[in-house]
DNA sequence: ATTAACCTACCTACCAGTTGGTATGTAATT
DNA sequence: AATTACATACCAACTGGTAGGTAGGTTAAT
């Protein structure tokens, strides 16, 4: 095999180059031609590893999954014991990312899930479970969270973990027509405010119930 | 003219089709003699009236945004005094749009957004345009509401109307991908309980402010 | 000998956009 | 009242180029 190699296989190379177009333009207006001519590589080449160009997408929206999971698995936060200041130091890297000039404020699952909802179901279906598993990996500190600062309070873990993901959609969209990346970083410190709020909140109501109880 | 006699003018019902089509499948997936067939014209019927498919975009654009103003002006919160109840009349009206199912939940401004920033400068400044307005209009609800009710606090009502704007948008992408809208009514609600937050802890600062001064 | 990994050359359908019209109305001229 | 002139609102047929995809090969490793 060539990738132990060479540093990425073709198949790997066309991925890249796919995922970085798409990323700009979305799928529709990416050419096979154009990912082929990016990469070096001719149209039977890319054919030789991609049934189609739907093929290709649902491959390029599980590469491009791959990397953001493995992405979060290298961030800082996980060593964090407490979980509400896990989940500011989870907050802080998205943040961090946010600024870093290098990384391209786009999102390929919000990018298909627009254009491609109505008319790839697989595709949608894809980009739905990848949203489901990201907002999961939320709720799973804001449960932590919940039930040491505020266990009796019923605050619903999943909404608030998908209003992140909604939030941090929006302002990739906000931000490519603005052409500024700090409304991102404002999304993620609206979203901590709102989650402090609701802690507070909720301790207050814990202790109302212990106190009642 | 035929305006008068007919329900609506060619270019309107091309604008229409146009529109319709673009809110599902974006810019680029929309070919031109596909809104010629839907609506019934010729090719060159539908270049007598627009330069290219690129012009047809930005009176797309246009024409959306036109209605999307007219919808707002029609919501009934406007007569509401009290600014922080005109907030939550806004806010309803905008739920109740999330729950009608007769209405396509997407916008063109974010599809646009999203998927020509990089590649159609006009169209993005266009984009950015019209998100700016949005926004300033509900700037203008919070900064009412923030001079009756918080005024001593340094809320960022500029940045709270554009994450209202950035919540939407992302809510809309997640209802695609979910085929759910309810994530649309959450969103909405997130940001009524964070804006109530907000200026529960302002009017505290502000009667802080005052013992104080 | 077989298979994986490509390449060259090509096909067909369809894309945005053009050409050169016609039908109709309107406004000024005779 | 008839005629000329011009504009608007379309249509049918076409053009050039490009899109996704295929057929059939070559090369090199297993």
């Amino acid at each position: 095999m060539k990738t132990t190699k060479e540093a990425l296989s073709t198949k790997e190379q066309l991925l890249r180059t796919a995922t970085e177009l798409m990323l700009a333009k979305g799928f529709t207006a990416v050419t096979v031609d154009e990912i082929c001519e990016k990469t070096g590589v001719t149209k039977g080449g890319f054919f030789h590893y991609f049934e189609s160009k739907d093929d290709l997408g649902k491959s390029v929206l599980e590469y491009y999954w791959q990397s953001q999971v493995q992405m979060v698995q290298e961030m800082p936060f996980h060593s964090i014991k407490d979980p509400l200041k896990r989940l500011h130091g989870f907050l802080d890297s998205f943040a961090d990312r946010a600024r870093d000039p290098q990384i391209t404020k786009s999102c390929l699952i919000g990018n298909f899930s627009q254009e491609l909802s109505s008319t790839y179901p697989e595709i949608r279906t894809l980009c739905d479970k990848k949203f489901s598993m990201f907002a999961d990996m939320l709720k799973q500190i804001l449960d932590e969270a919940k039930q040491m600062y505020a266990p009796r309070s019923r605050l619903d873990t999943k909404s608030l973990a998908e209003h992140f993901v909604a939030i941090f959609q929006g302002a990739l969209i906000l931000s490519k027509a603005k052409q500024d990346t700090k409304v991102i970083e404002e999304g993620i410190r609206h979203f901590r405010q709102y989650v402090e709020a609701l802690f507070k909140k909720g301790r207050k109501k814990a202790v109302k119930s212990r106190k009642r109880g």
